[in-house]
RNA sequence: GUCCCCAUCGUCUAGUCCGGUCCAGGACAUCAGAUUUUCAUUCUGAGAACACCGGUUCAAAUCCGGUUGGGGACGCCA
């Protein structure tokens, strides 16, 4: 039975390397059948706060990444992490130095590993120093806390990422003294920067939740991180949790770093959009609406603006600045555009003409807006374009946007043609 | 400095285990063209890589060694 668990530490946000190796973990669970568990490692009590712990929840459900039993909190078998290190002293395998137990490393021995991913690891002791097991404050160290806890969480495969590949040789002899069974290991590479160095802000978030809050769909976000170090083997490209789960194997992993890209991130990201039911849709931009603080429009010209939009935004919170004005007469103009449509005294012209016909209109469909379009063009001896973009401009202040006649039947008659109105005196 | 991991288009990758089907395939991005009222979508096309040097072999992106380069670890942080 698979057993294997993610170790989040409360002393910080979701970072997006550790929910990809979350990731990992889940989908090895769920394809052999197994377990995901958590374990708190909130050996740090200074640093450790509730509301990370709630937010690295909170993520990981976002992100559809369930786990099985209640997590177990480090914090809370202190005694135990004594009680094992007080054994170790009693074998002579560690001693005491004040407050602190220590373990000594046995030199001149040669320690391998059969990495999931990269094979044969060798290293020899005589590199390793002495390792604190219990620190003088009488909290344990990391190394020596995860080997007690993840033999007693029975856990099969150790899944994690590249920087703990020096960290298992220790906890290899830490298993050996304590008379365990080691576990499986799989290092993963970490995610760097487009840049190469290190992910941070600027390579455009490192935390899930600044992710979420740009507009990114969990679905989206779950399968660019799966395609980072991982292939279906094939050339697909957009694949769901649930796909993932029955093809996903921890060997097909690369040991290769990967590059963190936004633009790929951001293409799948409007897949996923575009794909997506408008009512599905709904919720999620009225809370982007909400948490802007701007006035929630009625769902049903919400849902016909976004309607207009799902192909075109790669994010949700673009979402916002390209549809302002459906939604107020407060919105965004592009000062060039005005200046190359509207300026012009030909262009005044052809908007009161024009403005002048869809008056009469009986129904104000894109249909009929587009007929009444194109038979001015005609009359006129005008290109159509000659017509649509200065009103393109007049009714939204933007030069670029869903189709125009989609776009005046959503925004009414009675606004169409105030602004029509209103762009002919500018 | 010592130890460990890694090396295919700008980026993510397929191919590497079991050498020939690969003068290297796909996706993102870029550029060009078509469609469209704009943008986006869609479609077509283009450029773009086996880090380097040696070795093994009839044959190497694939195996071996070295060099260079990148990353990680050397905490009483986790």
């Amino acid at each position: 039975m698979v057993r294997v668990r993610f170790a989040p530490s409360p002393t910080g946000y979701l970072h997006i390397g550790s929910a990809r190796t979350a990731l990992f973990n889940w989908l090895y669970a769920r394809h052999y059948g197994g377990k995901f568990l958590l374990r708190i490692e909130d050996t740090d009590k200074t640093r450790s706060e509730k509301k990370y712990l709630d937010e690295i929840l909170t993520d990981l459900r976002w992100l559809g990444l369930d786990w099985d039993e209640e997590p177990i909190y480090q914090s809370e078998r202190f005694d135990v992490y004594r009680a094992s290190a007080e054994e170790l002293v009693r074998s002579g395998k560690a001693y005491r130095e004040g407050e602190a137990y220590i373990f000594r490393i046995e030199k001149g021995r040669t320690i391998t590993f059969d990495d999931m991913i990269h094979g044969k690891v060798s290293v020899n002791t005589d590199d390793i120093k002495d390792q604190v097991l219990i620190k003088s404050d009488g909290s344990p160290a990391y190394n020596f806390c995860c080997v007690i806890d993840d033999a007693f969480l029975n856990i099969t495969h150790i899944i994690r990422g590249d920087d703990h590949i020096s960290n298992t040789p220790k906890q290899i002899l830490f298993y050996e003294a304590l008379g365990l069974q080691s576990p499986q290991f799989g290092h993963m590479p970490l995610i760097m920067g487009q840049d190469g160095a290190k992910l941070s802000k600027r390579h455009g978030g490192v935390a899930v939740e600044e992710y979420k809050r740009q507009g990114f769909l969990p679905e989206s976000l779950v399968n660019y991180l799966l395609l980072l170090g991982w292939s279906p083997g094939d050339d697909r490209q957009i694949i769901s949790l649930s796909e993932a789960v029955k093809i996903f194997d921890i060997k097909d992993m690369r040991g290769v770093q990967a590059k963190f890209d936004l633009q790929k991130l951001r293409w799948m990201n409007g897949e996923y959009i575009a794909a997506k039911k408008t009512s599905e849709l709904l919720p999620l931009i009225k809370k982007q609406i909400a948490d802007a603080a701007k006035e929630i429009p009625p769902d049903d010209k919400l849902a016909k603006v976004i309607d207009l939009y799902k192909v075109r935004i790669k994010t949700l919170s673009e979402f916002i600045p390209m549809t302002d004005h459906f939604f107020s007469d407060v919105y965004t103009v592009e000062e060039k555009g005005v200046e190359k449509y509207l300026k012009p005294a030909e262009s005044k012209m052809i908007l009161r003409q024009f403005a002048d016909r869809i008056e009469s209109l009986s129904e104000f469909s894109h249909e009929n807006l587009e007929k009444t379009c194109r038979t001015l063009a005609e009359e006129k001896g005008l290109k159509t374009a000659q017509i649509i973009h200065p009103t393109r401009v007049a009714i939204s202040g933007k030069t670029t946007g869903a189709g125009l006649f989609e776009m005046m039947e959503v925004l009414g008659k009675e606004k169409v043609l105030e602004r029509l109105r209103m762009a002919q005196g500018a």
